[in-house]
DNA sequence: CGCTCGTTTGAGGATGGTCAAGGCTGGTGG
DNA sequence: CCACCAGCCTTGACCATCCTCAAACGAGCG
């Protein structure tokens, strides 16, 4: 596997070729699901923690995989205030813009693998493959409503309600009672509209109600989900 | 054109034999844009003030185009807490969903009509004509900007920022200075993740910094738009 | 062992919510 | 044409939640 350059940003020329080579001999395949197409077309990238993928306003010229670590993809306005629209862990799809650039910027959480696949080649298959197309589509539309699900989330939930909202959304993605964190209290306050102070007191307030358990700050153990499912309303 | 029914909800049987029949004709034509199609395909009703136009978990049978009027599209909490998620204007799509059921409901603001088209019949020329797929993926791409905006707003601004916002909103897809909202303040309050009070205080406070101009409870004039954009951060 | 970074805890304060009352406006009917 | 009513909006007083500022704690690492 590729090693990304410490210097940051995307795929520095070495990998740009190799990404663009697989782009261009792979297409002329009989059809596959995009899951095969990104395989075959993709180069993995390791970027290391709290290093940048793409950043806002440049140009979407790659989409990407998650194969390990996480990633977060966030806005920051003027002032420093910073909104992480949310978490993306292994198997997830991020960069698929329907225009040509980014309006958010993504970051790996944790050192991360992804695999890297230009663009402009997926786009071409999309427009010869209408399977393809649809996928791409689901993907935005998956998007979508996870993105419609937070605003509820952040219009119309207290704070207790949207650790809740968190912590259950993080371990239906882990598929396990106990969950591994891998970002900050910075990084959820940020999701979730709050301070870390907040989310750390809230967290404090679930393990003395005996809703979770915090063997680490990291580690978080539901006890009590229907509790917790009760706070999701 | 159609009247619909008082009793609510979305096309009463005689329209969905229009709307069918339409959407059956029209299918074997030369390529055309969506707009085209939607406007082949449609068959326009009238929603009165509040009517529901479709509900959360239905299925999508249908999509909307707005031609006059305003809905809002919305998901409320069993306690009784409502999310509004956007407003649609006319020219705006609705009940576009890659799945096969509604996530959200929508309701007329006002008294609206709506071209009405068969879900369907879209999605099947999408499949023959990828640049009608990829209009539809860029309308929901759309819809997860506006979205992921909004989700700044509610995140991690406070009640002067967000009303800003709105106006900004409302006056740029107004293209003019002076808005006439076509929306009551709870309708705004709900959109901004604010209560009704809060919302009309901040009003009030806009008009007395002169930022606008309050003529009418439902009409606002833009007087100092740098100011407001200032607070847009 | 001691440092650093991230997390927790505490005290006090501000922003927006709640509850309550009064005002404005547009529509209806006398 | 005016009076009344209903729905919507505004304003006020008080209060709760969450934020801010500050300090201490603790786990991981050289």
């Amino acid at each position: 596997m590729l090693t990304q350059s410490e210097s940051g940003k995307i795929p520095a020329p070495p990998f740009i070729r190799t990404i663009e080579r697989n782009a261009a001999s792979k297409t002329t395949d009989q059809r596959r699901s995009l899951d095969e197409i990104l395989e075959l077309m993709g180069a993995k990238i390791e970027y290391d923690r709290n290093n940048e993928i793409y950043g806002e306003g440049e140009s979407a010229e790659f989409i990407y995989k998650v194969v390990s670590g996480a990633v977060r993809v966030y806005k920051i306005l003027d002032d420093g205030r910073r909104q992480i629209n949310g978490f993306y862990l292994p198997g997830d799809i991020i960069g698929i813009e329907a225009s040509s650039e980014h309006h958010f910027s993504a970051e790996a959480v944790v050192k991360s693998r992804l695999l890297v696949i230009k663009r402009s080649a997926v786009l071409t298959l999309a427009a010869r493959q209408s399977e393809i197309a649809s996928e791409l589509w689901s993907i935005t539309a998956r998007e979508l409503d996870h993105v419609q699900n937070l605003m509820i989330t952040l219009g119309r939930k207290n704070a207790l309600e949207r650790v809740a909202a968190f912590l259950l959304e993080m371990a239906k993605r882990a598929r396990s009672f106990t969950i591994e964190l891998p970002m900050s209290r910075q990084d959820i306050a940020d999701y979730l509209g709050l301070t870390i102070e907040t989310v750390s007191r809230t967290f404090t307030q679930l393990e003395n109600e005996q809703a979770i358990e915090l063997p680490a700050s990291r580690r978080v153990v539901l006890r009590n989900r229907n509790l917790l499912s009760r706070l999701n309303a």
